[in-house]
DNA sequence: CAGTATCCTGTCCGATACTG
DNA sequence: CAGTATCGGACAGGATACTG
């Protein structure tokens, strides 16, 4: 008996990330990293998480390829805990959640903001289509690629909107 | 003995947002309506969720906000479920989610691909700033937000990088 | 069709104590 | 400092049976 079946094996994207990243502490973990942390007190303390589990995500991540466990000095042996450039492309999922969460969740005003260092200017982070620049919007559509299995190209025989 | 610290008073909009859509099932729900689907029935045939779990995570999104429980049709009473302003307005983590897993966890090439429909070719989501319209990369920063606590403040001190 | 009601299990997570 | 070990509770999630 499973206790949550595995979306590793989905063929939708959405599905396989989040089996990578889909526990709570993970997604945090990650924007700490981003922050800059690199050893396991400066998580802890940052996020207030029991050791143990910051052990099970850290070690889980470095399993994902997000993030790997790096000798920094030997005797004794330290370990630092850096994003793989798997990890730091996870930035604009951050990005979004980030923005999406200052739209809805912040009735008194934003807590933190997202600035252009070099300006001081708010940030307002949007998805576009890297080729064309336009803002995606209702007018994207999900289809089979290219290593889609025949059950799932007759599933997107319509294009989806996602 | 708590399961697990609510991050809903968390000052940081990630995990505020992590808050509100972090179960696993959520997200891929919240996709699914994106899809078009709107009805219990779907929901579970699509995911393959039990459906006491659907009701919960269905009950869950509504009380978040992100989706509306609407009736469509009385005698016998039916409801259906579409995604509010603010659950649309979830799409851009969704696509990057998407891309992210495209191009990290589709070692045999993409079994999906998101496409513009009128042209056809395949759209490639990049986050940009809205203002500038610049991709957002190494050079963005997190700095105190007007609602920012001094405690906030002072963590902010020195803007860091997201 | 659209759920509700039970029951069960795995595990996420917190708390605490301990080690090289 | 950087973890490991152990314990226990809460609940996500699965399976199944049942109802208007």
């Amino acid at each position: 008996m499973m206790q949550r079946t595995s979306f590793d094996q989905m063929p939708c994207p959405v599905a396989r990330s989040l089996d990578r990243v889909g526990e709570w502490w993970s997604i945090l973990i990650l924007r700490d990293a981003v922050y800059g942390l690199t050893r396991f007190d400066q998580f802890a303390q940052s996020l207030g998480i029991a050791p143990n589990m910051l052990t099970r995500r850290l070690k889980a991540l470095c399993e994902a390829g997000l993030m790997e466990r790096r000798l920094y000095q030997e005797r004794p042996a330290r370990y630092e805990y850096v994003l793989t450039d798997t990890g730091r492309d996870f930035r604009p999922v951050l990005w979004t959640l980030f923005a999406w969460g200052n739209r809805h969740l912040a009735p008194e005003g934003e807590s933190v903001s997202l600035v252009d260092p070099e300006t001081g200017l708010p940030v307002d982070p949007v998805v576009v289509d890297r080729r064309t620049g336009r803002p995606l919007s209702d007018g994207v559509r999900v289809v089979a690629g290219p290593a889609a299995s025949p059950r799932l190209r007759r599933r997107f025989e319509r294009p989806i909107a996602l």
